[in-house]
DNA sequence: CAAAATATGTCAACATGGCTTACGTAATTT
DNA sequence: AAATTACGTAAGCCATGTTGACATATTTTG
């Protein structure tokens, strides 16, 4: 059985690049988060109500594409511990908005550090062209029906 | 509390687009790894030993980073259900090197087929250099130890 | 040749974080 | 008043990662 060839198949490259840069990439905060007790997924929660604070829960399930049992679990532990708090919406009552607490934020930034070293140094050697073609790179590999949704969470200015 | 920005960390926006393009870039094998019972932990394995056919158990560990109690309990699925063969090896025989089977091949181009085409939808409106920085990005994202040894497994025409 | 190291497999136990199904409550909309 | 919405939660299942310990065959080394 002869091997898949790049010659053939020249999008391997980039398939296993994602591979081997993501796998790194997300190993950076694992030694941050074991000594609070926490995994990936109080990672991206912490994250993202850091980089929006007074989103929705039903926000939050949209941008990771989990169910609502999945993240309550989770997310339940960072509201137990501190990292989070809800307060109830001002015009919706119903909603719990998620804010950081100044240990969530403080959190966050340890969590932010090493990756933003990490996306620096790789950045640093590249042109003006050639960082723009990482990034329509990255935004092509996105779904189409959420690449527009994306951008927007992405590059908004939270209100 | 305010919002972490672009502004003030640029960074974020890769980290961001990152996290977004490997979401949904792994989501494509899942459908195909449903009917078959299996995982993305399968995907991996089923695609490396097609890139690399005759290769070690403990290559296969080194590349996954994961244990060997890990890698077992779902190679082993893969060799009974006929995926996967594993023959002594001809120098040393305390090695099983593994080869996939003509199913195993065939697995592992139904499950490239969707990726390939996502790359090579991301890459068509990039110029060269433009490309040329996705390639550089994300073998910058890899850590520095591992790099070259990232990048000898991806371009070398197996011996 | 005997001993040590290597390549691999396996068993047990455990943790994380997904999932489905189901039900409950409060608030808002129709 | 009824239906819908936003959210929470409980039970149980599954995939896939972990550590620790031990077994076997083979190769390398002293």
């Amino acid at each position: 059985m002869l091997p898949l060839s790049l010659e053939e198949r020249p999008e391997i490259r980039y398939i296993e690049l994602l591979f081997f840069a993501y796998r790194d990439f997300v190993s950076d905060p694992d030694a941050v988060l074991a000594k609070f007790g926490f995994g990936r997924a109080h990672h991206r929660i912490v994250h993202f109500v850091n980089r929006h604070p007074g989103m929705r829960v039903a926000d939050l399930l949209d941008i990771l594409k989990i169910t609502k049992q999945s993240l309550g679990r989770v997310l339940k532990q960072l509201i137990d511990n501190g990292f989070i708090e809800q307060l109830p919406g001002p015009q919706d009552r119903r909603q719990r908005l998620l804010y950081p607490t100044a240990a969530g934020r403080a959190l966050s930034l340890r969590l932010l550090g090493p990756q933003e070293e990490r996306i620096a140094a790789a950045l640093e050697p590249l042109s003006p062209e050639e960082r723009a073609g990482a990034l329509k790179f990255l935004r092509g590999i996105i779904n189409a029906g959420e690449r527009d949704k994306a951008a927007t969470l992405i590059e908004s200015p939270p209100r």
